[in-house]
DNA sequence: GCTTAAACGAGACGGTACGTCACGTCTTCTA
DNA sequence: TAGAAGACGTGACGTACCGTCTCGTTTAAGC
């Protein structure tokens, strides 16, 4: 007997080769159901979001979705930050410009209505799962640090940026004053807003 | 029969000069009811903590609790947040000193115990519960934005900040940097991201 | 300070001669809390009504209510039985019109919509409440059986009752089989009922 | 989705042939809740008898009672009056020894420690819930009435008992006195009253 | 074609907390 | 001291959702 049909294999751990014996996992259900998750949490907020409307909406039941997620907050977090996310970073030319569609593009991630009702939701839960935390810094890191490293250091090379800053710095700038002012002002965050914005950190980061 | 004793009046509104006839509430019980808050949040998370829990270590009961606030979100948001809190304006002789000060004390009050394990909890429930978020950014408007207002003036008129910064900004960069930190870092920012982060704002909003 | 202080002085006690300082008792309080009780009763069931209900109609507060009675069972006991009912006996000619007669009262008494809301409830609380026990079988004793005594006596001097019947037998039947005939057929006793049922016990008690 | 599904059966109406999806209910859980009713009503009160209690006792929890019956007195009533209760009529070869036997069962089903804690609180219940008020008399009908009507047509015939008195008479009869009986000399019923009170029944049914 | 093993739907399960309600008492002010 | 008003502790109510489990059924892969 595999380690697999023991410990639940959640759709992470897809690349160990395993015999895969039974009926295989209706590949639609996933979906199905981070569809109707995503739909969902465009009409209520994350707390008012039940598993069993999950369930009903995606024309599923609830133990297949505890087949497939450790539970409602990781599969709301799929759902709402899905690994297909590029990463590919902006080039525009110049740092300011730059640092305004890192802006923009947190800005399309964060506001979505699914976002916009799951963050706050995630984020009182990663207080008592570090399971999700570490799930969240990890996208958060892929999407947002793990390719702007480079950037950075390209940037510092070249005098852009003062040495001593770090991608770590940039991304917190970035997602910090987007994740505030969204809480905020409530998802009204204009043009003007992002170019506002990308001043401030452009010349926080510069020499 | 006035519409205060209708309408359960959660927070008191001092200036409406009521006979107040009837038993008077008792003073020690909100308060015991406050610290038995802070004290549960520094031993358990925001999701764990139950209002009978807090009933019985306060030493009172749910319904003595639920007289007081509208609901667990809005008893913890005033236990973690007094009203009492202090606005005075740090003044240090430099924009760099006083901004510095102001991510320490941002710091100081969001890495409380009860702050790290409540606040999570809180902006999950803002999304659901309109009177939570009103009530949520009332605080952190009076708290910070409304007295920076006129430090970001006098600033900007003595040429330390350019103009076109507002209060809103500051306070945005500051309060959003800090928490995405906390969230991603736990609650370990030494002094060195406090001079680091406040070299970034500092020079953000320079002319 | 008189021992009528310290052990509130309910209704029964009122021949004791204390010197009734301070300010002497509304004696139209009590009036229009019977009144609202027996009015309640007529709009929902005992376990629907509650002693703030009937304060508020009878324009008065609980604590005025809770000073002249134990409790609320013992309220719409003296609500729905008062102790001006009158014993008088029948006096019809005949052993099964006395009877008839008896029936008829009873019927009377406790087909009243009010008497017919209390009474499950009254029953109900006897269980737990000893005092309401004894104060219910006193009402019952002192209305049916004590002044039945002597009419049975008579009657079986006559030779109208055979002997070994005794006056609780005889309200026994009465009582409990109005009772029952309330409770299964929902206080639709018409005249038929009344007469067949007195032909049954006149002829159960005769020789 | 059959309807069976979505308004909860309470009373298994087992004829029905339903395909019974879903994870079947433990059966053994009914009957541990039932036995743990029974037996905390030999300790305390209907009133005091809380349903928290009973699935403590019984091992269980609030929903899964809840599941299973509308509310507390439908369980105490199904608990204290099995649908399992013989109706067997006697046959003593007398009807005078019938109706003795009649009263001596009834006594025995109202006299058991269960029947007279809980009697009282569902008559009390009955008035609020006609539901229950339909269990209740179903059960009542079902056990006496029903099998009686037989009985009574065949004492008739025979000449037994005068034309005109019917089942629910001699139900009323029966039940009414033993129950107020009950009610008022509180569970001490011997073999005298039994007597005294078939005689009177006997008599008043008789030609 | 038959076996095997897992996925599937439906829904019951234990657990835990929720927010509400009524009781009967206590505390304040006013008359 | 009575009275009105209303807060208090107590304790139960019935509901909701979580994540798990147990059925009977379906579906694919492998012998």
């Amino acid at each position: 007997m595999s380690v697999a049909s023991v410990t639940p294999t959640y759709v992470t751990v897809s690349f160990v080769m395993t015999t895969e014996i039974g009926r295989p996992r209706d590949r639609g259900i996933g979906d199905a159901v981070l569809r109707a998750t995503v739909e969902l949490l465009a009409e209520c907020s994350y707390a008012d979001l039940s598993v069993d409307t999950i369930a009903a909406r995606a024309g599923t039941s609830k133990p297949a979705i505890y087949r497939r997620w450790r539970g409602k907050a990781h599969l709301v977090h799929e759902a709402v930050f899905p690994r297909t996310a590029t990463t590919e970073l902006p080039d525009t030319g110049s740092l300011e410009g730059d640092v305004r569609e890192m802006l923009r593009r947190t800005l399309m991630v964060l506001s979505t209505p699914a976002a916009l009702a799951a963050l706050p939701g995630l984020v009182g839960e990663m207080a008592s799962d570090p399971t999700l935390h570490t799930a969240l810094l990890e996208r958060f890191g892929d999407v947002l640090v793990g390719a702007l490293t480079d950037y950075v250091d390209a940037a510092a090379q070249r005098g852009d940026i003062r040495p001593g800053i770090t991608a770590a710095d940039l991304a917190e700038a970035v997602a910090g004053m987007t994740f505030l002012a969204l809480l905020t002002r409530g998802a009204l965050l204009d043009e003007t807003w992002t170019e506002r914005t990308a001043r401030l950190i452009t010349k926080g980061i510069s020499p």
